[in-house]
RNA sequence: GGUCACUUAGCUCAGUUGGUAGAGCAUACGCUUCACACGCGUAGGGUCACAGGUUCAAGUCCUGUAGUGACCACCA
């Protein structure tokens, strides 16, 4: 068999997926089991606007491990795709595109506005779910849905009528948080904070009527004062107490406003006297209900200054309105100062613009009902359970508990329009369609509220609209087999956005949890240590990882960071599974090599006589007659798959990582290929034998020896399953040459599918073979040849150098170096293995100490460096004199040996 | 301002019931050893941020300090 000298990942990648998918491995439907466990996941569905990056590929990899395991281990499994909406998104792409044709939103009209929303979502939005192909992500395909497919735009018309029905839904005037580059109102949570140091604190100074004093305001947007409609003070300020109640002749304009007294202020910052502009500052608003004080909205949607700030300001953008105002001021000599201030603004989430507070008329949805919902759920179940628990658990109560009404209009045309219509008085009916609404209202002559919902409205609905639930459909087989599904694998960005809002809309609605666990992703940081992004272009493209070093090895890579921990990005990390994927390739490929007589044989090993549908044994243990290595790797190997499993289930994706890693090369690789190597070639190679590969691949096969090939290529065949749900390609490449692969090996639900390692069943290791003798043994063969090879080269002893060792030792160990005489000879190239109870060496020997008492030298006539021996010596009686004394030290100590618990 | 997390080898990171500090890379030395130089062998390298405390025993638990970061609130 030809195989390549190293793993070219791209041939892999480009054959596989598509026969998975054909083979309808990826689809539920190819259990037969009827008694199957379900096990679901949906996906976080990606933005259509959106194309991989690293985080998207950190999240698909977890999935897909967990959701590979499980499928392999007989569930019925289903890990559900599609995309989102994205409103805000998509609408400023077609925003651009109009701009470059010279159009605007208003100037083509809704309809048509729509339709090149559309044609745009359907050239580019399948962009990130091909990506996604190319991850190895096991989805099924046929469940794929977007959050405006007719049946899930339904659904959200279904929760927004019954909300409204209920009362939780209401239309209001309030401030909201209003980004003038998207012309649009946005929740709370998308707001985010951006520390600027080149703010100014603004000095103005307010003349009182009837009087030659002034009030002195301090402000940070001074052109807010054009809606001004009241100074505040603190009723204890005794500055201003005289003040309260009088009039205030507010320059630029020709208003007067009330000097007031409200606790907001606070006596101690900036002059101690507010200006209240109750149309856009929340604080203010909240004041000016207070003392009902008027609204003036002095600004346009786009941030410009409206009519009622003034002929001299009207149609200024706020930050020139600002200056003029700032000058204006300084022309009347009503300008006390500006001092420079460090400031935190409110910026949109995604234009990073600066937020305007505005009062603005809105649908809200009251969140007191739902957020009891939730809470309770955590209360009573900890559920949703968080991992990593600490800090997420905490971070999602605290935030359930605080939590605000929900804005959820947008003023967009991308989305899910509000099913809501008004007639010519304004008169709102809210209904599942216009027919209804025309019923409720009695008339045709209706018009539907303009705004569209928030996109997270629709994503909340996710976890059981996906399920076939619209309000008319509320009973599926899906819904029952695979709600509430098992675990939720997301970033802590949009724990409020979308974790909060899909438990209390799914119990709401459905009454059932969305999900058990929800596993917490870090945030993969750029080579800087700073979040990707694209202003910074520190990003790194998953697709060029997966071009540079495979996709397998960038999945190992992303899945061996810690769950939640942040991590950046390190190039060096992922060319170390590259190179874990090349050892896998060429350990298979020396296998295959030498697999001739051989066949993957579950019972050559006898590890798995347990029949595969999970009955007892009907043998336990491990044959004696195999060798001492044969046993430690069989051993090695259930031990492994078992601590796999259980950090699997813990979401301890890190640590199955390294178990694989470690079993796989040091224990696979450097010992046991190392140990069977002989036997498996059938060569019996001398430093000096010429023979060549060839000619050995003719020898005839012995009986033994095809037994020996067995039994590795079964060790690996294993292993490779074990690997599988985090290298699906690679293993499934090397599985597929694997002699006599075949559906037998299949877990019992898929018997009849198509052979692939997808659906081998995950071996969950056998805790009665864990060989605790065969371990220790053979960690006696690996110390002793350890020793050796640390003598030759601390005593620069040449290669090709044969040495003879005496090794005193108990006739336990005597016997077990004796049994494996062969491989120490050969692996710490020595001619000469001398057992003993005591060590007779010459006085020119380098010696070492062994566990257990055992002592080992090589007697190096001529060879030896004196100087050099007593060094090395030396070094380790410090290190074995530093330890004896701090046992000692211990044994010595009457409260350890008192104390502590007997085995120490 | 509040809450929380992090600080372990030169670098990037593991270390979950407290019991002699680990990995990969880098470094040094040596290897065309018949699967792999994306490899093999060996070695050096850490008072686990700092200061206290609990304990027979602390990287691990508690308190405080410093630095870093995250989130929430506020920001006239």
């Amino acid at each position: 068999m030809e195989i390549a000298k190293a793993y070219e990942p791209k041939q892999a990648e480009e054959k596989h997926y598509e026969r998975w998918e054909r083979a309808g491995c990826f689809a539920p439907e190819i259990n037969q089991n009827l008694d199957a466990p379900a096990f679901s996941i949906v996906i976080p569905p990606p933005n259509v606007t959106g194309s991989l990056h690293m985080g998207h590929a950190l999240q698909h990899t977890l999935m897909d491990v967990l959701a590979r395991r499980k499928r392999m281990q007989g569930f019925r499994t289903l890990w559900l795709p599609g995309t989102d909406h994205a409103s805000i998104s998509v609408q400023r792409k077609i925003v651009e595109q109009l701009r470059a044709e010279g159009e605007t939103p208003r100037s083509v009209g809704r309809e048509d506005f729509l339709r090149r929303a559309w044609a745009w979502k359907n050239l580019y939005g399948n962009t990130i779910t091909q990506q996604m192909r190319r991850e190895g992500a096991s989805v099924d395909w046929t469940r794929e849905h977007f959050t405006m497919d007719e049946s899930l735009s339904r659904a959200v018309r279904e929760v927004f009528v019954t909300l409204y029905d209920e009362g939780w839904i209401y239309r209001g005037m309030r401030i909201v948080n209003w980004c003038p580059f998207d012309k649009t109102v946005i929740s709370d949570a998308e707001v985010k904070d951006e520390t600027r140091k080149d703010g100014k604190l603004t000095f103005l100074q307010y003349p009182v009527k009837n009087s030659d004093r002034k009030l002195t305001v301090a402000t940070t947007r001074p052109e807010t004062m054009l809606g001004d409609t009241a100074v505040a003070v603190n009723p204890t300020d005794k500055r201003y107490q005289d003040l309260i109640g009088q009039m205030i002749e507010l320059p630029l304009t020709n208003r007067e406003i009330p000097i007031i007294a409200d606790q907001y202020v606070d006596p101690a910052f900036g002059t101690g006297a507010v200006k209240i502009t109750p149309a856009h500052d929340p604080n203010d608003y909240e004041v000016g209900l207070r003392h009902n004080l008027e609204q003036l909205v002095v600004m346009n949607d786009d941030a410009t200054m409206n009519e009622a700030a003034g002929a001299d300001f009207a149609g200024l953008d706020r930050f020139a309105a600002r200056k003029k105002v700032v000058e204006r001021f300084e022309e009347l000599g009503l300008l006390e100062k500006q001092d420079d201030y460090e400031i935190t603004l409110p910026v949109c989430e995604r234009c990073k613009n600066v937020i305007e507070p505005l009062l603005s008329e809105q649908w809200f949805c009251r969140m007191n009902e739902m957020r009891d919902l939730a809470l309770n759920l955590m209360q009573t179940e900890k559920s949703p359970h968080f991992y990593p628990e600490v800090p997420n658990e905490k971070v999602y109560t605290v935030w359930l508990e605080n939590l605000k009404d929900w804005t959820i209009s947008r003023q967009l045309w991308w989305g899910h329009q509000i099913p809501a219509w008004y007639d010519q008085n304004g008169n709102v009916f809210v209904a599942r369609n216009k027919d209804d609404a025309e019923k409720q209202a009695g008339t045709i002559d209706l018009t539907q509220d303009a705004d569209v919902l928030d996109t997270w409205f629709s994503s909340a609905l996710w976890a059981f609209s996906t399920f076939g639930w619209n309000g008319e459909i509320t009973e599926t087989e899906d819904l029952n087999v695979y709600l509430p599904t098992d675990v939720l694998v997301t970033g802590r960005d949009i724990i409020f956005l979308w974790v909060s809002r899909m438990v209390m809309l799914t119990e709401k609605f459905v009454g059932k949890k969305p999900f058990d666990d929800v596993v917490i992703t870090g945030t993969v940081l750029g080579k800087d240590g700073k979040p990707m992004s694209k202003s910074r272009g520190n990003g790194v493209d998953p697709l060029e990882m997966f071009d540079k070093y495979g996709v397998d090895a960038t999945r190992a890579y992303l899945a061996s960071i810690a769950t939640g921990a942040d991590i950046k990005w390190n190039d060096v990390q992922i060319e170390t599974f590259r190179n874990f994927a090349n050892k896998i390739w060429n350990a298979a490929r020396f296998c295959l090599m030498n697999s001739e007589g051989a066949t993957v044989d579950l019972k050559s090993l006898e590890f798995c006589l347990r029949a595969a549908d999970g009955a007892e044994p009907t043998k336990v243990g491990t044959p004696n007659d195999l060798s001492i290595a044969d046993r430690w790797i069989i051993s090695r190997l259930n031990r492994t798959a078992i601590e796999v499993n259980s950090a699997i289930e813990k979401y301890f994706f890190h640590e199955a990582v390294q178990l694989l890693y470690h079993f796989f090369w040091d224990d696979f690789c450097s010992w046991y290929i190392e140990f069977s190597k002989d036997e498996i070639t059938g060569g019996n190679f001398s430093a000096d034998a010429d023979v060549s590969a060839e000619a050995l691949s003719n020898l005839d096969v012995s009986e033994q020896q095809a037994a020996a090939r067995t039994r590795i290529i079964t060790i690996l065949e294993q292993a490779l399953r074990l690997l599988h749900p985090f290298m699906p390609f690679l293993t499934e490449e090397l599985w597929q040459m694997l002699p006599e692969t075949n559906a037998n090996l299949h877990n019992p639900a898929y018997s009849k599918a198509e052979k692939t390692i997808m659906l081998a069943d995950f071996p969950r290791g056998d805790a009665s073979l864990i060989d605790e003798i065969a371990e220790a043994e053979m960690q006696a063969v690996i110390d002793l040849i350890g020793k050796i090879r640390n003598i030759r080269a601390e005593m620069n002893i040449k290669p090709s150098e044969r040495v003879t060792i005496l090794v005193a030792a108990n006739a336990d160990l005597q016997n077990v170096f004796a049994a494996n005489e062969a491989q120490i000879l050969k692996l710490a190239r020595s001619n000469e293995l001398k057992l003993s109870e005591k060590l007779d060496a010459p006085r020119q020997s380098a010696r070492a100490v062994l566990a257990g008492g055992a002592e080992v030298a090589i007697p190096l006539e001529g060879l030896i460096d004196f100087a050099k021996e007593t060094d090395r010596l030396e070094k380790e009686l410090a290190k074995l004199t530093a330890e004896s004394e701090k046992l000692n030290a211990q044994l010595s100590n009457e409260n350890f040996v008192s104390r502590a618990p007997a085995e120490k």
